[in-house]
DNA sequence: CGTCTTATCGCTAATGATTCTCAATTGCAC
DNA sequence: GTGCAATTGAGAATCATTAGCGATAAGACG
């Protein structure tokens, strides 16, 4: 009854995406582009935008949307599994958390006030070490 | 030492933004204009905008950044304090609600990787009794 | 291998939300 | 009232992200 799941192929541009994308820095899908081209490669804008929102999906990247709106990536260190981030608003290096307290709280708040299908967002921003020392931040 | 407060002045339109705001639910800038126009205001969208904005600088609107990156705008209850919300995803009515224990983790977390300025964004979103009834949801 | 199907590419044009420009207004202090 | 900077409204300009489309090339099969 579901959607037979288009089979996904391994093109060379995904595994471009997924090498990029081993560092532990948050990127905008520009961001990734411009390194990707300045390495070389000669992906398009789109084809990244694509790779990158098929992989969040699959879960071998983690996706934010910033303050400004943006959506950042990178790769997704914790597999599968449900996490948070504390992120450098200035670099984008990010360390993932968890935050076990909380994901109950949030269920019990949403049965609460009748509210179902219950998400979450919780975002940790700040500036790392690095960038407060080279007075970024 | 301070830049001088630039003079806030109380013109029709900044009445008209605060006046339609009085509801419950987090709304686009575009949907508020919206619903102006609709009341018969004048007002043009950029002035919703910018009226939005300084509003929600002086705390007297809450401000959040959807998962599709619009940013929604509600008149806060609040005032000053900061606080969170849980919010419906399909008609955007909200309650806001307090989260203590996380305030004093976020810090906690901060401090153990050497991240300063630390930010911290809680959202929680579900559907609400009526739209669940209503079968949108 | 060679063939065939169609997911994926890369480009470019199109969206959609938000911001900027600028002449015309209009709070509001004096 | 006057004067002037803050504010407005319409439309153009930005910016990130998507959609459309002909060209490619994974990968299944034989
Ligand atoms: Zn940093
Ligand atoms: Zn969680
Ligand atoms: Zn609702
Ligand atoms: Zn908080």
């Amino acid at each position: 009854m579901n959607a037979p799941t288009p089979a996904p192929r391994m093109t060379r541009q995904r595994r471009e995406i997924l090498d990029a994308l081993d560092t532990r820095d948050f990127r905008s899908a520009q961001s990734w582009h411009e390194r990707l081209r300045a390495e070389g490669s000669t992906i398009g804008l789109a084809t990244v935008y694509r790779g990158l929102q098929a992989l969040a999906d699959q879960g071998e990247v983690d996706a934010v949307v910033s303050e400004s709106g943006e959506t950042l990536y990178r790769r997704c260190e914790a597999g599968e599994e449900h996490h948070h981030h504390l992120r450098c608003r200035s670099c984008g290096k990010a360390v993932e958390i968890d935050v076990p307290e909380f994901e109950d709280f949030a269920h019990r708040i949403g049965d609460a006030h009748g509210y179902g299908d219950i998400r979450h967002t919780i975002e940790l921003t700040g500036v790392c070490p690095e960038c407060a020392a080279a007075g970024r931040g």
